[in-house]
DNA sequence: AATAACTGAGTTGTGCACAACTTAATTTCT
DNA sequence: AGAAATTAAGTTGTGCACAACTCAGTTATT
């Protein structure tokens, strides 16, 4: 008989592994970003940007699903950077209207690179690739449907 | 013709999908964990120890992939917390070892039902959820492979 | 029109992650 | 044995994440 240990597994669980998983990936763009001046974070939220050029908070919020206590200073960090501007919208005052400077345009070229080398190093092919981010799709989704779905 | 963004696209990216998945698991387990008074790393440390029993910080840092720089902290509230006691080795005085508590060894038993509810909740079969944590060790084995056979 | 409810950003405080560094203990190399 | 190199923890500083909160602006209700 195999022992019993009497609670959960780390090895066993999935969500450890999606949270190292998740930290090698972060650690292996780390010096590519390094290099633009760039964290991993403020790297998403110009990904957003370059994508739809002009987003307010609340945008970024729901495509990063991040809320405004961690976009707030990571935006006042680009702006200082001169990579973003931001400015309240006229037609409504409580928005903040994220738009991409110059400098934060020409970032973009340099950043084309990054998602070829990263995949490589992530050892599957193509459709594997594809396969697991759907497969994360869907979990995610589903983890949040869940989550909505409680009390409270 | 579709349109041909200039640069990398934050949907396309398995790396946002990852970071995405990865907090919106960690964010099911919070509320299961506030019941027990434990964050998420936390809970990973005593999952290790619940497994192991002793353990000394390096060990713990294999295990987790975290430095001393996060576990040390980590380790200090949690013996704050009277879950764990932390004793130099008397053999290697350079060494901590890491072990349970009565009470850290207690809470073992209210962190079975937890794998079970998230599991449910990732929308996953059993054999899916089997795949994933292969690919992701996969990925993570190699991502980390890439990371150690890089310059410096 | 006045009030109530809601919404979008921002602030504060806690706890990770991680780089860079320090310190003390141990091992290795002359 | 003594110096040099290595190792294990811990400290400091920065930047996320996120809860809980504030505040100003907008919308809905009466």
């Amino acid at each position: 008989m195999a022992e019993q240990p009497a609670g959960p597994v780390l090895d066993d669980q999935v969500c450890f592994a999606l949270y190292a998983a998740s930290r090698a990936v972060t650690a292996l763009y780390r010096p590519l970003l390094d290099d633009l001046g760039l964290t991993y974070p403020q790297y998403l939220v110009l990904l957003a940007l370059w994508e739809h050029d002009a987003l307010t908070v609340k945008d970024l919020g729901r495509a990063l699903q991040l809320d405004s206590g961690t976009l707030s200073p990571l935006l006042k960090r680009l702006e200082k950077l001169e990579l973003v501007r931001r400015e309240r919208r006229s037609d409504d005052e409580r928005s903040v209207l994220v738009t991409l400077t110059a400098k934060g345009d020409e970032l973009r070229a340099k950043a084309v690179p990054l998602p070829g080398l990263v995949g490589d190093a992530m050892g599957l092919d193509g459709p594997d690739l594809y396969e697991l981010r759907t497969t994360l799709r869907e979990l995610t989704d589903s983890v949040n449907a869940y989550r909505a779905a409680l009390p409270q």
